[in-house]
DNA sequence: CAGAATAGTTGTGAACTGCAATTATTGCTG
DNA sequence: CAGCAATAATTGCAGTTCACAACTATTCTG
């Protein structure tokens, strides 16, 4: 679509054909993000499937190693992740070698979770391809609204994460 | 909604002891994307309810009554929904008895699509609810940030903006 | 100690995703 | 101008994700 609502109406040249407007959906954040992330997801996931990874696999890695013994509920939470749904994506990557689940010694409820040895070198791999797709994100959306962007987002605090 | 009120103090105790690291996450922008965009639709779906709609039906129907006559297609890609989905989706409109579709003069083969003078009136009261959702997330990520981030992730041109 | 809360797990129904196939219609091209 | 490719809408399907509810084992609290 383009932007040919009355505010910032340039950068119209592309779409000649079905020109869509967008009509309120113009001043709604929750749009732009919808269409960002799609974007993001679909570019960032290419990426990593090269190293069979996929977005939620590599955040739960990287969550791990800045944080190793978490507990899995606590890594859910970071993430977003349903606490149920957390236990399939970790089985996939302990049978991957990449993570090892052992009962924490302070609370036997829970399991502390580590990298393996591969698991690390999988995750710095990971962190590489991430870096690139960033960088594609940052040329995509402009490198200074890129960083606006990630400096405005980033003040943001989910129900979870406000103490 | 999110967190029940009853449990409050354990559980935010509990949160604080578990104080999770973000590490390379921190300067990533598809999770902070992801963060908010949960929240939005959580709290804008909650809005919605209220009279029965959804943030996907509204941007269906918004979109319809900035483009009247607009083929579903079009609509779909404005708002990247696959279009054998939006069948389903506008089907629950048309019972709804908010939107019409007509086979369209120009092109037989497609639907001009539009709305109902119930649609129209649903639109509106969905349009200041929406409005309302608004303010809570400008509030939430504070004024300026909001502004900010409209700003910049607007520039955003997905794969079928550009032609 | 009894009862409530918590970590992990399993299961379920609904919804979403991406894809393939079908029909009707249109547009292109040789 | 006839045939063939492309397109709009639709249906269907397999795999995934989602939000819950229920269950076990363990821990915390009064």
């Amino acid at each position: 679509m383009s932007k040919s609502a009355g505010a910032g109406a340039q950068r119209e040249a592309a779409r000649q054909d079905a020109a869509i407007r967008l009509g309120e959906l113009e001043n709604h954040l929750g749009y732009f993000v919808r269409r960002l992330q799609h974007w993001i997801f679909r570019d960032a996931n290419a990426g990593l499937a090269t190293i069979d990874l996929d977005v939620i696999l590599y955040s739960i890695l990287e969550t791990i190693a800045a944080n190793p013994g978490a507990a899995q509920i606590a890594v859910a939470g970071a993430l977003g992740i349903e606490r149920a749904r957390m236990v399939a994506l970790l089985d996939d990557l302990q049978q991957a070698g990449l993570i090892v689940r052992e009962r924490s010694e302070q609370d036997r409820r829970a399991h502390a979770l580590g990298l393996t040895p591969r698991g690390r070198v999988i995750l710095k791999k990971a962190n590489a391809l991430v870096a690139a797709h960033e960088k594609r994100v940052a040329r995509r959306l402009g490198v200074d609204n890129y960083r606006r962007a990630l400096a405005a987002l980033a003040q943001f605090e989910t129900d979870e994460t406000r103490g």
